[in-house]
DNA sequence: ACATGCTCCGATGCATGA
DNA sequence: TCATGCATCGGAGCATGT
């Protein structure tokens, strides 16, 4: 049992992946996975940074990063003047950011819903948008792809474009349309999983590779980080609810803010009940009866208590707060043992005051190995206890 | 022509091991 | 505490459909 992600990672893979390109530094010779490890180590050890020079002269690139803020890029300024400077004028109805284009401002709705309906067939976990799914296959679990059999039971069982995960629901949030198949991610893996190797069961441990697993749980079947805190829990506090501290630190916010960066949040905006009563209602609630026959164990039986119609991929009620988190408000969603890219069914299950009901669960979902969380974040453990 | 979807890319914060 | 990996997010380019 692997505690942590990267563990059962460096245990499955000997030196880096293929796949991966290393990035040196010709400084120190140090060696990084990706690119960003590398510019860090360069800015950081070797001062990269300094060997950037600004072009307008400003004395410190903080303060001339400063100074491009909300300022139209240099190539559409500097050459002709006259062209009109570029506004965002595609604002978000959910916060006070503003967007250059419309799509854009779609596909930021996913920030507010906290909709995640990309899974990865490989470790379950989910994400919000399908780019984000294609790099993490990438980047982590390019190793495992590399390893798969060139066996395809999805395609085999059903010859049909079957339902693959990422099931995209829009723009109905309320049906799930599993017949959309993420091509990108279906390419990758048909390619790269499926045709190019032969190893049948490459991985000990990880168990026969199933072909329900190669994406084809909708996301009502797995129980990830669907909802993260910072998107879920101040959005979709009741009023006058304590706020839930958002995860990343409160600088975070003031920084990113400013143009550029990963976390862009706005301040958390005062919702309405009625949009948090929308969010709420277009949690996934999908019936996934028929496809529990496919699973490759034993799953707990139906319940009613599992949502409307059975499993229940819905973000935990608004109630669920830091001060009052139930012990498996979904956040249960490490890959379990032999099963690394499937979750057990027992998020969002609503729960007795007996809390987890084990006896429902397979034999090996009661392990202790299965209450560690050696995917997810640490606030998410931390609900787990 | 426009809208939309997909994808790549860079920037940033968080988690975690050393 | 620092270095690193990874997730998250927005910007932007390209392809496709209407």
């Amino acid at each position: 049992m692997f505690h942590q992600q990267d563990h059962l990672k460096s245990q499955l893979q000997d030196g880096p992946p293929p796949s991966r390109q290393l990035f040196h530094c010709q400084e120190c010779g140090k060696q990084y996975n990706t690119q960003l490890g590398y510019r860090r180590h360069v800015v950081a050890a070797h001062g990269g940074g300094a060997a950037v020079p600004c072009p307008e002269g400003a004395p410190s690139l903080l303060e001339h990063l400063g100074s491009h803020i909300d300022r139209p890029p240099p190539s559409e300024v500097g050459a002709n003047a006259a062209v009109p400077v570029r506004e965002r004028k595609y604002s978000c109805e959910r916060c006070d950011r503003r967007f250059y284009t419309r799509k854009d401002v779609r596909r930021h709705a996913v920030v507010h819903t906290g909709r995640r309906d990309f899974l990865c067939p490989r470790c379950a976990q989910r994400f919000g948008r399908r780019d984000h799914l294609t790099r993490h296959l990438k980047k982590s679990h390019a190793q495992e792809a590399g390893l798969m059999p060139p066996c395809t039971p999805m395609a085999a069982a059903a010859p049909a474009p079957a339902p693959q995960c990422p099931v995209k629901e829009e723009p109905s949030p309320v049906n799930a349309d599993i017949s959309a198949v993420p091509k990108d991610t279906m390419d990758t893996y048909s390619r790269d999983m499926y045709n190019s190797y032969p190893m049948a069961n490459p991985v000990p441990g990880l168990g026969p590779p199933h072909g329900l697993m190669q994406g084809s749980l909708p996301p009502s079947m797995s129980v990830g980080r669907h909802m993260t805190p910072q998107s879920h829990h101040h959005h979709l506090q009741p009023p006058g609810t304590p706020q839930q501290p958002p995860r990343r630190s409160p600088t975070a916010t003031v920084k990113c803010w400013v143009k550029g960066g990963g976390q862009r949040r706005p301040p958390p905006a005062v919702r309405s009940p009625a949009i948090a009563s929308a969010e709420l209602s277009c949690t996934t609630n999908m019936d996934l009866g028929p496809l529990l026959g496919f699973l490759p164990f034993s799953l707990p039986p139906y319940s009613p208590h599992m949502g409307m119609g059975g499993l229940v991929m819905s973000y935990p009620p608004a109630t669920t707060s830091s001060s009052s988190p139930s012990p498996s408000t979904g956040l249960s969603s490490q890959p379990p043992g032999p099963f690394p890219f499937f979750q057990p069914p027992q998020a969002h299950v609503a729960q007795g005051p007996g809390g987890h009901n084990h006896s429902q669960l397979p034999q090996s979902y009661n392990s202790p190995a299965m209450s560690s969380s050696s995917a997810l974040p640490h606030y998410y453990q931390a609900f787990q206890q």
